[in-house]
DNA sequence: AAAAAAACTTAAACTATATTAAGAATAAAT
DNA sequence: ATTTATTCTTAATATAGTTTAAGTTTTTTT
């Protein structure tokens, strides 16, 4: 079953107890997606905080040329949502969509405000997670203020060994913030070293 | 007395009963901080959670070169922390400094810790707090990918009105990842248009 | 008030990255 | 299996940002 994914993932920060899991179990709903699948729209409220069982998404803004820019991948294991709308119920400005088909499990912001207030576990647990999200993100701050494209692209290649082969260039220079052009040209660059 | 001003800051999250201000106040210290005061130094472990109820600090690495990189400016109702630091007890590679003289307010790891088993209440705000520095963080990384030099420094005058008069050329453009002569140049550019 | 340190500006030469365009290679859909 | 769509590469030209260096202004320290 997918949910022992889940409840896995949990025990990674707290264990359950049955209580907890019975309560997680029943307050959320596991979805399949297909490649190039939407879960979250601009102009959507995000209603929903999802955990990716399997695959792969994308969470990214479109501007007004039309260029995507990536702000986060996620894969198996980890979590997807757009804290802003999810917290505020404001309109979302990002898309997020299925890179890879995709089994997710979701939990919407009433069933999650429900656990947070009975189970104090549940606080503990998000906030663990969205502080060890803050620290990758500090980090990506600082490379992105202080490294040039390359060095940023190998970093890139080493924190996530497992889905960088599972993504085309055109979306790694998105994340990266450089054109898919000049991504090429690096990786000639530094196949010539 | 100071310790209002940081009780202030949690009741506008969740209003804290008797016992809770009596745990917390019982926990803090107060320090007054000069400038160019470290509050952590690279290598250092951080133990404190840090905020600040009036003056400013600048949370930076410094690269090979000598050359510091912004990650962070904080001012008075804000706090400052090396979470990842912090949280997994292991050496820092940030510097925090005072750009102004500072008054302060610190909650120790073990007292945190304590507040935190004891009163879910703290958990609750903890994790409050950090998903809305995610939240500025993720907008950060975007304008990063996104936006010229010249669009980021608009953003970072519109959106820090309070602390941007209060910071030399030469620290916002660290924040910004560009130089100051840069910075200067794009400043002439704007003050043509 | 004077001296020292830090910050700001300008400009020329250089390097990193973007843009445009086109063809080749690969993967996805029918 | 074929077609269609996507991805990758190369190269020429353009723009964004850095480096170096020097002079000026402002702030801080003595």
């Amino acid at each position: 079953m997918n949910i022992n994914k889940l409840l896995t993932h949990f025990s990674n920060y707290i264990p359950l107890n049955e209580e907890e899991i019975i309560e997680l179990s029943n307050r959320v709903v596991e979805r399949s997606i297909k490649r190039k699948q939407f879960i979250l729209q601009k102009n959507d409220i995000c209603n929903n905080y999802t955990f990716i069982v399997s695959g792969l998404f994308k969470m990214y803004t479109v501007d007004k040329n039309g260029v995507e820019h990536i702000l986060h991948f996620a894969s198996e294991n980890d979590w997807i949502c757009d804290i802003n709308s999810f917290h505020n119920k404001k309109q979302s400005s990002l898309y997020i969509d299925a890179i890879e088909p995709s089994i997710i499990i979701q939990i919407d912001n009433s069933n999650l405000m429900y656990l947070f207030t009975h189970y104090q576990k549940f606080d503990r647990t998000f906030r663990v997670l969205i502080e060890n999200k803050f620290i990758e993100l500090e980090n990506r701050i600082l490379q992105n203020i202080s490294s040039k494209a390359e060095e940023r692209y190998q970093f890139f290649l080493e924190q996530y060994p497992n889905i960088c082969n599972r993504l085309p260039n055109v979306l790694i220079a998105s994340y990266l913030g450089i054109t898919p052009e000049f991504l090429s040209k690096i990786r000639n660059i530094i196949s010539k070293k």
